[in-house]
DNA sequence: AACCCTCGAGGTCA
DNA sequence: CTCGAGGGTT
C-alpha cells in the first residue's frame, strides 16, 4: 500500500512507464471495488468527490500513456452499467392506495357507506372479502397471451419502475399462466415480500460476508427488488401473493373471490387466509382471529383488507381521489415503546412554520431505531404536556411515522419545567406569529417566522422546494447542493441557479471542480440538468414558486384555468392596475377560496417576487402551456345538474361518472348550467331550467350522450 | 360534514 | 415513499 501511496501523489506526466502501469492497475482494482460496493452492496465507501478524483486520475494517466490503457480500464465503462437506472412505466390502470379503518366502528361506517351508495338494504347480501394485508411492496405483472411481458413497481401509483428482470427471478411468479386459454391481457397485482425465516437467513449471510444487515423484512424485500443487477435479486429469497388486477381484457369470474381462485389456478400464490364476510360480526371475528395469528404467520402483515366481493358493485362504487370506495384496510394497533425525551428542536420550514421535533433516546420500535418524532406544534406540546427529560410512549403511526403518544408523568424527573415555545425564529431571530384567518378570525395553530426573505432557513427551504422533484426537478441539485451553494453565497434565489454556468464561464465564480463535492462529471451533469429545465411546464413552475397554499393540485388548476404563463401574468397584472389585486379574479375560480386567492394575489403584488419572476422570464427559454384535460368527451367542460330520481345510478355515481368525463357537476340551475338531467319527480329546477333555456334531457338521453 | 389539499416529518436505499 | 394534522373548499 505504501508504494502505491507514493505514486498517487505524483503528477501523471512525472511517472515512469513502469510506475504508470502499476498505478493504472491499482486504480482499475480500486474503482471496480468501489463500483461493486456502490451498485451491488448499496454501501459506498467513499464520497462521490473522492470517487470522481480516482476516475480523473485514471484518465489523466491514460492520456499521458495511451499505450498502457488496460482492457479492463474503468474509463471504458463510463456510463455503462453503473449509471443505468430503471425505466419508468406508466400503469394502464393506476395502482391505488386504500382508505384506513382503525376500529370496529370505522368498519361499520365503511359498510354503511357502501350500502348507502349502492342503495342496499339488509336483505341484499353485501359480502366482503377479507385477507391479510402483507407488509411488502406492491407490484404489477402484465401478461399478454399468458406470457409475462412486463413487471413494474407501484411507484407513485400512476408511474412505476420496470423491474421485469428482477421479478422474473422470483420463484412464486409464473412466467407463463397455467391455462389453455389465457386472456389477451391480464395484469396481476400483488405483494412482493420476504418470509421471516428467509429474512433471518439472509441477514446471517450478510453478516458473515461482512455486509450490512437489513432492518426488517420489508426493507430487505424492497432493497432486493430494486437491485440493478438481477443476479443479486435472484439470490434473495423473495415471495409473492396475488390479490388484485389492473388492466384486463376479460375477467375469470364475477366476484373478487372467483378471480383470486382463478389466479391461483393460473399458478399464483393466493393468501390461504382469504375469507368472505357476510356481516359485521364476520368482519370483527376475522379481525380477532388474524390479530391472534399474526405472530405465527411467518411474514409481516399490518392489517386486513376488506373488499366488496361483487365486481359489478365495485364498478358502481368507483373511486374517491386515489382510493377505491369498495375497499378498506383495517389496521392493527401500532407497536409502542418507551424512551426518554432528551430535547426539543425547533425547525423552520419553507413557509416559516416553526415545527418542534422531539429528540429521543434511540429506541427500537417495530423493527427500526427511532430517535426523532414530530411534535407538530405548540398546542400539541401543551396538550400532552411534554417536557424535556420526560419518559414518553412512542409508536410508529401506520407503522411508519414515529409519534409521541403520551407522557408517563410518574417518571417525570423533579424540576422538569413545561416547555417554553420560542416567540422568535431560532434561525433569524425575527418575531414568530400565529396568523389570523381573515374571515373566521381564528388563530392558526402554527407559529410562523416573519423573517421572510431575511430568514436564511426559509430562503433555503424555498430553494429546495423550487428544485424538488415535482417542481423544477433539477437533477444533481438536491438539498445538499442547495445548502452548499447558499453557504458560498452563490445561489440566493431561483434566478441565480440559471446564471450559475454563465458566471463561472465569465470567471465571476471559480469553476465547480474546485468546490467540495464536485468532480468533472457531476459538474457537467449539473449544468446539463439546469439547461434542460429552461423549458418547463406552467404547472411545475407555478408549484415551484412556493406560493402559500398552492401545492401541486392548485398549481395545475391555475395552469389549466389560464392556459399559458402570459395569460396568467396578464390576469395578475391587469387586476393589480385597477388599484385592487388579482383577488377577485382568483376567487371566482372553482376550487380557489378566499384564503388561497389572497395568498396568490399577495405573492404577485410583492415587489421582490416581481423581480425574481422577471429574472426567471429572462432565464427560461420556454414556459410550456398547460396540457388539455386528459379526457375528451361530448360533455367535457359542460356544467351539468342532476334533478329528480335517477333510475340506473345514484346521484353520487352520476356525479363521479360525469366528472371523470370532464364535466362539472353543480347542485343548482343557473345561467351557467349547460345541461339539466331530469328524472321523474323533477320540480323547481326543471321549471327554472326551462325559463333559462337550459338544455333538458332524461337520464337515458344523458347515458347515451356519454356513450353508456 | 365530507372531502381535498398542503405541509412537514422520518426512514431506507440508490 | 408514507403518514398525520389541520386548514380550505364546497
Amino acid at each position: 500500500m505504501s508504494k502505491s501511496k507514493d505514486l498517487s501523489a505524483k503528477a501523471p506526466d512525472k511517472l515512469t512507464k513502469k510506475q504508470a502501469e502499476a498505478e493504472l492497475a491499482r486504480l482499475a482494482g480500486e474503482i471496480a471495488a468501489h463500483d461493486k460496493r456502490y451498485y451491488q452492496d448499496d454501501a459506498p465507501a467513499v464520497s462521490d468527490a473522492d470517487y470522481d478524483a480516482l476516475r480523473q486520475r485514471n484518465e489523466a494517466i491514460e492520456s499521458a500513456f495511451p499505450d498502457l490503457v488496460r482492457p479492463d480500464s474503468p474509463s471504458g465503462r463510463v456510463g455503462a452499467s453503473p449509471s443505468e437506472k430503471f425505466e419508468k412505466v406508466r400503469h394502464a390502470v393506476p395502482m391505488l392506495s386504500l382508505g384506513n379503518a382503525f376500529s370496529d366502528e370505522d368498519m361499520a361506517d365503511f359498510r354503511a357507506r357502501v350500502m348507502r351508495f349502492l342503495k342496499l338494504t339488509e336483505d341484499d347480501a353485501l359480502d366482503l372479502t377479507a385477507e391479510p394485508k402483507i407488509d411488502g411492496l406492491s407490484a404489477s405483472l402484465r401478461y399478454e397471451q399468458g406470457k409475462l411481458v412486463l413487471a413494474a413497481t407501484r411507484g407513485d401509483g400512476s408511474e412505476g419502475e420496470n423491474v421485469t428482470h428482477n421479478i422474473k427471478t422470483i420463484k412464486d411468479i409464473p412466467h407463463k399462466l397455467k391455462t389453455k386459454s389465457p386472456p389477451k391481457v391480464f395484469e396481476v397485482r400483488g405483494e412482493v415480500y420476504m418470509h421471516h425465516d428467509d429474512f433471518a437467513a439472509l441477514n446471517k449471510r450478510q453478516e458473515k460476508d461482512g455486509k450490512p444487515v437489513f432492518a426488517n423484512p420489508r426493507n430487505a424485500a424492497a432493497g432486493s427488488l430494486r437491485q440493478l443487477d438481477s443476479t443479486v435479486t435472484a439470490s434473495r429469497p423473495l415471495r409473492f401473493f396475488a390479490y388484485a388486477w389492473g388492466e384486463v381484457s376479460e375477467l375469470p369470474g364475477s366476484t373478487q373471490a372467483d378471480v383470486l381462485k382463478a389466479l391461483k389456478s393460473w399458478g399464483f400464490p393466493v393468501n390461504e387466509r382469504l375469507r368472505v364476510c357476510k356481516n359485521l360480526n364476520d368482519i370483527e371475528v376475522i379481525y380477532g382471529e388474524l390479530l391472534e395469528a399474526r405472530a405465527d404467520l411467518g411474514y409481516d402483515i399490518d392489517g386486513i383488507v376488506y373488499k366488496v366481493n361483487r365486481l359489478d358493485w365495485q364498478d358502481r362504487l368507483g373511486f374517491v381521489s386515489r382510493a377505491p370506495r369498495w375497499a378498506i384496510a383495517r389496521k392493527f394497533p401500532a407497536e409502542q415503546a418507551q424512551t426518554v425525551l432528551e430535547g426539543i428542536d425547533i425547525q423552520v420550514g419553507r413557509t416559516g412554520a416553526l415545527t418542534p421535533v422531539a429528540k429521543l433516546k434511540p429506541v427500537t420500535v417495530g423493527g427500526v431505531v427511532v430517535s426523532n418524532a414530530t411534535l407538530h406544534n405548540e398546542d400539541e406540546i401543551k396538550r400532552k404536556d411534554v417536557r424535556v427529560g420526560d419518559t414518553v410512549v412512542i409508536q410508529r403511526a401506520g407503522d411508519v411515522i414515529p409519534q409521541v403518544v403520551s407522557v408517563i408523568e410518574k417518571k417525570r424527573p423533579k424540576g422538569a419545567k413545561p416547555f417554553k415555545f420560542p416567540k422568535k425564529c431560532p434561525v433569524c431571530d425575527s418575531h414568530a406569529v400565529r396568523e389570523v384567518h381573515p374571515e373566521t378570525g381564528r388563530e392558526d395553530v402554527v407559529l410562523r417566522c416573519t423573517g421572510g426573505l431575511i430568514c436564511p432557513a426559509q430562503v433555503i427551504e424555498r430553494l429546495k422546494h423550487f428544485v424538488s422533484r415535482n417542481a423544477l426537478d433539477i437533477e444533481g441539485l438536491g438539498a445538499k447542493q442547495v445548502e452548499l451553494f447558499w453557504d458560498k453565497g452563490v445561489i440566493k434565489n431561483p434566478v441565480d441557479i440559471f446564471q450559475l454556468a454563465g458566471r463561472i464561464a465569465a470567471a465571476d465564480l471559480p469553476p465547480l471542480v474546485e468546490w467540495d463535492g464536485f468532480g468533472k462529471t457531476s459538474a457537467r451533469n449539473l449544468f446539463a440538468a439546469i439547461d434542460e429545465r429552461r423549458t418547463i411546464g406552467l404547472a411545475r413552475l407555478l408549484f415551484g414558486l412556493g406560493i402559500r397554499h398552492v401545492g401541486e393540485t392548485t398549481a395545475r388548476l391555475l395552469a389549466r384555468t389560464y392556459g399559458s404563463w402570459v395569460a396568467f401574468r396578464k390576469a395578475m397584472d391587469a387586476a393589480g392596475k385597477k388599484g385592487g389585486d388579482a383577488y377577485d379574479e382568483l376567487v371566482s375560480i372553482d376550487g380557489i377560496g378566499p384564503v388561497v386567492a389572497a395568498a396568490i394575489a399577495e405573492f404577485f403584488a410583492e415587489d421582490h417576487n416581481e423581480e425574481v419572476l422577471a429574472g426567471l422570464e429572462a432565464a427560461l427559454t420556454t414556459i410550456e402551456d398547460a396540457e388539455a384535460p386528459a379526457t375528451e368527451s361530448p360533455v367535457t367542460g359542460k356544467t351539468v345538474v342532476f334533478t329528480g330520481a335517477l333510475e340506473n345510478m345514484t346521484r353520487d355515481e352520476a356525479k363521479v361518472r360525469a366528472e371523470a368525463l370532464g364535466a362539472k357537476v353543480s347542485g343548482s340551475v343557473s345561467k351557467k348550467t349547460d345541461i339539466l338531467v331530469a328524472g321523474p319527480g323533477a320540480g323547481s329546477k326543471l321549471t327554472k331550467a326551462k325559463d333559462l333555456g337550459v338544455e333538458v334531457m332524461t337520464e337515458d338521453e344523458w347515458l347515451s350522450l356519454i356513450g353508456d
